[in-house]
RNA sequence: GGUCUCAUGGCCGAGCGGCUAGGCACCGGUCUGCAAAACCGUCUACAGCAGUUCGAAUCUGCUUGAGACCUCCA
């Protein structure tokens, strides 16, 4: 779409209000959200992190920008405990399943990659892996030390928090403040190498069982937390970019320690624009591994979860994502999935019918404030749930003009079906899945329907209802329209 | 314990000072041999109590309830 049709807000975490967005490079825009760990295979609310910004990036392609989104993939060990149970995830996950930590990682990046097809979402420009970047990690550890920020003990290196807060904003993003958090501060290791309690690892020192271990300045031993995303971001889309994204539980300390890893190496705040997802609910708690109340986003569709009675289709659960906004929680019930499921297909009956519209003289409504409404909605900080509201309003009128009740000219049609079409397949990333396409199969429905049709032109009713009786037992269900029978 | 967020009709969810989304369910209708489907129509909610205002779901305070973060987490 043109330029003209620019006028995007988006929230921004950081002033905590919507602003009107400006790339700092005209028509390029820089996007980099955090990405998977790799210990296990994600989850459904780690999907939707994922599936929300793939729509921030889709709808930002198709306003014409030039974007180049990064998203990185964590195959190194994060360190889980501070106070000391060295161990690192998937060092961890490796051991339980018996196999090397970068086979680990392979076998889950397979998964993440297919499910990444299976829900349409479009390839990042670049996934680049922290274990690909220890080199460019160790050199920002270098420059946070050379510029005071940071202190090496024993073979480990911490960020030296309260250093930073004499010239910089520790809290900018999270709104913590420290002396704050030092009373909130449960029993401090006595043992901890750390200056101060708010210091965090920048690197950590070798463990003997490690499964992953790096040669560094200080030592063997493997990166900290949170300074791969400095690193393969600063890479990839420099040191000051556009956008930063991630879930909203990464917000502290994560993204704050990005933001202090970066002014302590190049004296800036990494991104203009921070976007935070929020979270995906079940039974009203957020979906996470320690509460035991998750399930992948395979399972949902194999119909294979004990949450869910049935399978549903991706582009359904995509749909239904669709249907909440990014910044608010979600909250996933049986009803709510099956509501969603009919509303979907008669958005898809709506879209299918639009190009076999009659056309008229004059339109009976105003196409083009249709039309800009969709704009309006995504243009007010991505909010797909109006948008979709509106290509409700659309559908119903392309149904009153099915039905003889409203009339639309040709240019407006056109214009209709080519916005509708491109909001719900490029920018919401929804597939309408053509079912009876089957070769073999669609010759065999023809000639049944075809007996089933001389049967009920025959009166014989018993016969063409055993037949539509024996169809729907094989999970065919027959359709009587006006303009003839369908099948699915 | 500290910091913060949220409470919307039967359900899911937008809206965030006046025009009171949308989907699903329900109910009524059209169509149909029947059924299903499809389509049309109906359905006025904002936790409670005060306050600000000509006007509040939307702002302020309090109460109650739920959640998130502070520890790996999308």
């Amino acid at each position: 779409m043109s330029v003209t049709s620019r006028n995007l807000q988006l929230y921004n975490s950081l002033s905590g209000k919507k602003e009107k967005f400006e790339p700092l490079h005209e028509n390029n825009v820089g996007m980099y959200v955090c990405g998977p760990t790799l210990y296990s295979e994600p989850h459904m609310g780690n999907m939707r992190t994922f599936i929300n910004f793939d729509l921030i990036y889709r709808y930002l392609l198709h306003l014409g920008f030039n974007v180049k989104y990064v998203r990185n993939i964590t195959d190194a060990g994060h360190i889980t405990n501070s106070a000391g149970h060295e161990e690192d995830s998937i060092g961890k996950a490796a051991r339980l399943e018996q196999m090397q930590s970068l086979e680990i990682v392979y076998k889950y990046n397979v998964k993440f990659q297919e499910l990444q097809r299976i829900y349409n979402l479009l390839p990042p420009s670049i996934e680049p892996t922290a274990t690909g970047h220890i080199q460019e990690q160790i050199e920002i550890i270098e420059q946070i030390l050379n510029n005071g920020y940071g202190y090496a003990v024993n073979g480990s290196v911490y960020f030296d928090t309260k250093k930073y807060m004499q010239d910089f904003n520790y809290g900018i993003l999270s709104g913590r403040k420290v002396d704050e958090l030092e009373n909130e501060t449960r029993n401090l290791n006595a043992q901890d190498e750390k200056r101060f309690f708010a210091d965090f690892a920048l690197w950590k020192k070798a463990n003997p069982d490690d499964m992953q271990i790096w040669r560094s300045p200080w030592g063997n031993g493997n990166p900290g937390w949170h300074i791969e995303c400095t690193a393969m971001s600063t890479k990839y889309l420099g040191k000051h970019f556009d956008i930063h994204g991630g879930g909203m539980d990464l917000k502290f300390p994560h993204h704050e320690d990005e933001i202090a890893q970066s002014c302590g190496s190049f004296g800036c705040n990494p991104a203009k624009y921070w976007m935070h997802a929020n979270m995906l609910n079940v039974n009203g708690q957020k979906m996470s591994k320690s509460f035991g109340n998750y399930f992948l986003p395979k399972e949902i569709i194999e119909g294979t979860t004990n949450l869910f009675k049935k399978a549903y289709p991706a582009n359904v659960l995509r749909f239904f994502m669709m249907q909440a906004h990014y910044r608010s929680t979600l909250d996933f019930t049986e009803t709510a999935l099956d509501a969603a499921e009919k509303g979907f297909s008669r958005l898809t009956d709506g879209l299918n019918l639009i190009e076999k519209l009659n056309t008229a003289e004059n339109s009976s409504f105003d196409v083009q404030s249709i039309v800009s409404s969709f704009y309006e909605a995504m243009n007010d900080d991505f909010n797909a749930p109006i948008l979709i509201a509106n290509l409700f309003d659309a559908v119903k009128q392309i149904n009153l003009i099915n039905d003889g009740n409203a009339t639309i000219n040709k240019a407006d049609k056109d214009l209709l079906e080519t916005e509708m079409k491109s909001f719900v397949f490029n920018v919401l990333g929804l597939e309408i899945a053509s079912s009876n396409n089957d070769s073999k199969l669609k010759p065999v429905m023809e000639l049944v329907l075809d007996l089933r049709q001389q049967a009920r032109t025959n009166k014989d009713w018993t016969t063409s209802d055993k037949i539509r009786d024996g169809l729907a037992a094989a999970g065919i269900v027959v359709k009587d329209g006006k303009e003839g029978t369908t099948w699915s």
